[in-house]
DNA sequence: ACCTGAACACCGTTCAAGT
DNA sequence: ACCTGAACACCGTTCAAGT
C-alpha cells in the first residue's frame, strides 16, 4: 500500500514470479482450454494470462499446433497413466476407452486436438495402450494392427464427434440437452420417403446415453475381434 | 486486341457472365478447395474467383461453416447417389464405406468438414444410407441405433485421420509415402520398454494399403453385429 | 539466454453506399 | 434484390531491440 505514491507510473501488469517455461505455458493453456473452448486460446490471451508478451511464448514451443497437440497429450497422459495390473485384456480396453471418453467429455477440445495430430505422441499412446492388450488378446500377429486401428479409430471417431457437438453447442449457446433436442427435432421432420431409418430413431437421440453407446460400440468391435468370421 | 486502344482505364478484374448463386459459390469453392486444400478456401480468394466483393457471398451463404458443410454435403450426395439395387445388406454396407473412403482420399477436406457438421445433412445422408441396410440385415430394432452409430463413427474416425494426414503432409511439403515414412520411422525409434506394440508395427506402416486396412475395420464391426456374443 | 511489444500479413464479417 | 469494397476486430508469427 505504501508503495502506492512511490512510483509516477503504476506498471498495469504485474511482473510474474517464476521463469516462463514450456510447462508452465501448458497448463495455462489447459486452463484456457477447459474455460473458454478451443477460440478462446489465443496467443494474446495466453500471454496475457501469462504476463508477458505474445513473442515470448515462441521461444518454448514451436507454433500453435504444437502447443495444442502438447495440451492434449499432457491429458492423454493423465488420463491412461494408471496400470491396469489383472483386469482381462477385454475389460481393460473397455477402461481405457471409457477413460479416454470421460476424458473428453471433459474435456472437448482434446477430441479435436487428438484427430489433428495424426500419428503424434498422443495418439501413440492410446494405440500402445490398445496395441498390448489385442496381443494380451491372443490375436495373431498379423491381424493385430487391423484389430487396434479399427478400435483406435472408431475412438478418435466419437472423439471427434463429441468436442463438434461441444463446440457446435458453444456457438450457438446452447447446452447439451438442448442441442440434442434441436437435432433429433430436425431429424423428426426429415422426409419420410428419404429418410425413414434417421427419422425413426430421432427420438431415442433425445434420451439415449452417449456413454452407454460408445461402449456398446467397443463391445461390438471387441465381439468382432474375437469371432471366427473374422479371421 | 482492337480493343486495347479504345479504352482509357482496362477493367482489371473481369466482369462475371452468370449472377452469383448459391450453387455456384458452393462449385467454386469445391474447386479451391480440391485445388489447395482446407488453407485455400477464404473470402477473399473465393470473392475473387468469382469476380465480387466478400461481401456479396453473404447474401447467398450465411459464414464460412455453412459453407464448408454445404460444399461438403455436395460430395456427399453425389458419392452416394447410386441407389444399391440387388446387393446384400453387408456388400451394400461395405460399397457404402468403400465409397466414402475414396471420396474422402480424392477430397481430404470432406473429411475435416464432416467431422465439424455434426447431425447435419452430409452426416445424416451417411447414417440414412447404414441405417437402411442395418435394418436390412436384420438386426432387430433396439440394436439398429448402436450397430449403425458404430459403423457411422468408425468412417467418420478414419475420414478425420485422412484429412488430418493430407493437411499435415501439405504443410510438411510432404507427399503421401514421404508422410508415413517419417512417422515409421519416428515410431521405428520409440523406447522399446515404454512402447512395445507401436514399435512393432512402424514397419506394417509403411507399407500398408490404407483402403484395405479401411475396409477390415468395417467387416470386423460388421462380424460384430453378427455375433451372438454383441445381442 | 530469455523476454518485450510493435509490426506484418493475414483472417471472417459487417455495413453504408451504390445499382 | 443484389452487389461493392472499405473498414472493423481480430488472428498467428516475426524480429529488432532490450536485459
Amino acid at each position: 500500500m505504501s508503495r502506492w505514491g512511490m512510483v509516477k507510473k503504476t506498471r498495469s501488469s504485474q511482473r510474474r514470479e517464476e521463469a516462463l517455461s514450456r510447462d508452465r505455458i501448458i497448463e495455462a493453456s489447459i486452463a484456457l482450454l477447459d474455460h473458454s473452448g478451443e477460440s478462446g486460446l489465443t496467443f494474446r490471451t495466453l500471454s496475457e494470462r501469462l504476463a508477458t508478451g505474445p513473442g515470448a511464448l515462441y521461444w518454448h514451443i514451436v507454433n500453435k499446433s504444437d502447443l495444442t497437440t502438447a495440451a492434449c497429450d499432457a491429458i492423454v497422459a493423465r488420463t491412461l497413466e494408471a496400470p491396469q495390473v489383472g483386469a482381462t485384456p477385454k475389460a481393460a480396453i473397455r477402461t481405457l476407452a471409457l477413460g479416454m471418453f470421460d476424458a473428453i467429455d471433459a474435456h472437448p477440445w482434446v477430441g479435436s486436438a487428438l484427430t489433428r495430430a495424426p500419428g503424434q505422441a498422443p495418439m501413440v499412446r492410446i494405440l500402445e495402450g490398445i496395441g498390448q492388450q489385442v496381443r494380451a488378446l491372443g490375436v495373431p500377429g498379423d491381424a493385430q494392427w487391423a484389430a487396434a486401428s479399427a478400435l483406435l479409430n472408431y475412438i478418435l471417431g466419437v472423439s471427434g464427434q463429441n468436442a463438434a457437438n461441444a463446440q457446435f453447442a458453444r456457438a450457438h449457446d446452447l447446452d447439451r440437452s438442448n442441442f440434442l433436442e434441436s437435432v433429433s427435432t430436425a431429424w423428426s421432420q426429415l422426409d419420410p420417403d428419404e429418410y425413414p431409418f434417421t427419422r425413426s430413431v430421432a427420438g431415442q437421440l433425445r434420451a439415449h446415453d452417449d456413454r452407454a453407446d460408445f461402449l456398446a460400440g467397443i463391445d461390438l468391435i471387441l465381439s468382432g475381434i474375437g469371432s471366427p468370421l473374422a479371421q
